[in-house]
RNA sequence: GGAGGUGUAGCGUAGCGGUUUAACGCGCCGGCCUGUCAAGCCGGAGAUCGCGGGUUCAAAUCCCGUCUCCUCCGCCA
């Protein structure tokens, strides 16, 4: 058992106590970062989230402390009441806030002990990271942990500040909702006051921030937790945070000034400059220049269509693939003309993870022209490739013929691969980019039929409505997608406000009248009664996180994040449950 | 669903068929030490080498299976 507060009270930080505070008797608390017992003089580094501090334990200053203070261990959590004193000359620790100054303790109170803890709770240790999730509590006291959380807060609340500011007001939706099959798979809760029937839990508050519209709150935003059942990855967690917001009697334009705002004050908070007019590239050149509508703008390394320099070529792998209604693009690595045959042949895999058929190249060594393709091609062909490419002796050509989207996804995986391999990616530079005039459909081969590009409530860009029927997949929506820096911020759209249309876009969809009933009538239904011009945005909270506090790990910037598996090794989750529950709501498992 | 990587004292790693009684650093425990802050010095404890099976005179080491964690593909309107 650990002594009590008694009457005590916390007076400072541990890491705000400066040489301001010389001579103050004060009292701290928080945990045993270290101790150093030097036999008659022992220190020991007192830890809280705001930082560190040294308190030094000596029989001069006071007996009973320094005898307690030789049973402090790591992680106890103590209390201690002291005078901030000057630290000897030459004694200065110049790497902590609060090197000029220690406390002398003439009281020490042990608040509670500690196991040896599992972790150690330092920076510098590189524990694998199931045993963090397993320790996280431990785990988050670690300083770069402890911070992040703060960060984490920070923003949000400069997000609620800036809203609030802007007339936003902040409104919850519901988290037991319904099930639309429509994009990723849902989670569901099963209902026992409706044996057999299902909730799922929202993939995005989407339509109810729309009925908020045509409910006159005219601007809404929220913190929302969203879910995904889907597979995870480095960026993705079946759980996530989105800032989330929308606006009544706008166009594309007020959304951008808004956001732009936004995102200058989010970003201070990592001292990160946000540019006052975030530049636009429309999606359909963000494809042809870097093959990915998220394109990385930090580095050059574009993508140049070749195909019309080699559609009559005698090499019939180019040749034949741009006959056959497909591109021959390549990308330059400057200076990569040395590599290795290992390296190229793993450029080569890695733009088969793609399903690119193959990789070839040029590289111009030695004034000489080295590829295994070279012999196929005329010299008028390569002459325009290289000049197309803009190549220079030492460059390393590599290109790409198939499909357009094949293309497109290999060379610019490629592309990234090679800039983070070779450390082409300047640190510390950050380019913003609107993404805009998305396409408002896709076509999916495999199930023969269009599907929303954002989602099936964006607005087409009014140009383009005539041409919904006829030629659907040339409609642009007007819909925007925030990148930096080669991520997706977050993205939104300009909303149909009229059923009519929106009854339209759900037809081209192969939605049947009874489909959209079924699913989205509350929503038409709405809309008959009189609606706002409207559109938002909504932004991925833990990716912003991840980039302002410089990590790639999405687990770094949650407080309690799931495994690739989507389980929790602290709590255990998910589990069993007891036969019992399952009855009580009607269920039984399969095996 | 698929591909790759990983697993050895509490933590991070080395060892990759036999002189290994499994090594090193951190941490932990005890002792000494009145100015350290990666404290130092001396001593000590702690590991059925993820799990299961196989090959071999001999397996942490080779093979097969399985699980964990990580990265990626598919998936993520």
């Amino acid at each position: 058992m650990g002594e009590t507060i008694k009457d005590f009270k916390r007076t400072h930080l541990c890491g705000e106590i400066s040489k301001k505070n010389k001579g103050e008797e004060i009292i701290i608390m928080g945990w045993v970062q270290k101790r150093r017992d030097h036999g008659g003089v022992i220190f020991a580094d007192i830890r809280d989230r705001s930082g560190i501090v040294q308190v030094v334990f000596n029989p001069d200053i006071g007996e009973d402390s320094f005898a307690k203070a030789d049973q402090l261990r790591s992680e106890y959590v103590v209390a201690i009441k002291g005078e901030v004193e000057l630290r000897p000359e030459g004694n200065i620790n110049p790497d902590i806030y609060t090197g000029e100054i220690e406390i002398k303790s003439n009281e020490l109170r042990i608040l509670d002990k500690a196991k040896t803890p599992p972790i150690q709770v330092e920076d510098d240790i590189d524990a694998g990271e199931d045993i963090r999730l397993k320790y996280r509590y431990l785990d988050l006291r670690r300083p770069k942990m402890t911070k992040i959380m703060g960060l984490r807060h920070k923003i949000t609340k400069a997000t609620r500040d800036y809203l609030d500011e802007n007339g936003f007001w902040e409104i919850e939706t519901p988290i037991l909702t319904k099930s639309t099959p429509e994009g990723a798979r849902d989670y569901l809760v099963p209902s026992r006051v409706n044996p057999g029937q299902f909730f799922a839990l929202p993939q995005s508050p989407q339509i109810f921030k729309q009925l908020l519209m045509v409910s006159g709150m005219e601007r809404y935003f929220q913190i929302a937790r969203c879910f995904r059942d889907e597979d995870l990855r480095a960026n993705r967690q079946p759980e996530f945070t989105q800032i989330d917001m929308e606006m009544s009697f706008v166009n594309r334009e007020d959304v951008f000034e808004i956001t732009n705002g936004l995102m200058e004050k989010i970003f201070a908070e990592a001292e990160i400059e946000v540019p006052s007019e975030i530049k636009k590239m429309p999606y359909q050149e963000a494809m042809d220049r870097f093959g990915t509508d998220k394109p990385d703008l930090r580095f050059a390394m574009e993508l140049k269509d070749l195909s019309s320099i080699v559609e009559a070529s005698d090499f019939n792998i180019f040749s034949g693939t741009v006959k056959s209604g497909g591109q021959v693009k390549g990308i330059n690595f400057k200076g990569g003309a040395d590599s290795s045959r290992s390296e190229i042949d793993s450029f080569e895999e890695h733009v088969k993870l793609f399903k690119a058929k193959g990789l070839a190249w040029i590289a111009l060594r030695d004034d000489e022209l080295k590829s295994p393709i070279a012999k196929f091609l005329s010299e008028e062909e390569i002459d325009n490739i290289l000049s197309e490419m803009e190549a220079e002796e030492g460059d390393l050509l590599l290109i790409v013929a198939d499909k357009a989207p094949i293309v497109a996804a290999a060379l610019a995986n490629l592309r990234l691969k090679i800039a983070k391999d070779y450390d082409l990616i300047p640190e510390e530079v950050y380019e913003f980019v609107w993404i805009i005039d998305f396409p408002l459909f896709e076509y999916d081969e495999e199930e023969d039929c269009y599907q929303a590009k954002h989602h099936p409530f964006a607005a087409p860009i009014e140009a383009d409505i005539d041409k919904l029927e006829e030629d659907p997949a040339s409609v642009r929506a007007d819909a925007y997608d925030l990148v930096l820096n080669g991520e997706e911020l977050g993205g939104g759209s300009i909303r149909i406000n009229n059923r009519p249309l929106q009854e339209k876009v759900f037809s081209v969809l192969s939605l049947s009248e009874e489909e959209q009933q079924e699913k989205f009538g509350f929503l038409l239904e709405a809309f008959d009664y009189g609606t706002p011009p409207h559109g938002g945005i909504a932004f991925g909270m833990d990716r912003l996180m991840m980039i302002t506090a410089r990590t790639d790990s999405i687990r770094d910037v949650i407080a309690f994040p799931k495994t690739q598996r989507a389980t929790s090794p602290l709590t255990n989750a998910p589990s069993n449950v007891a036969e019992k529950q399952l009855k009580e709501l009607g269920l039984s498992l399969l095996s």
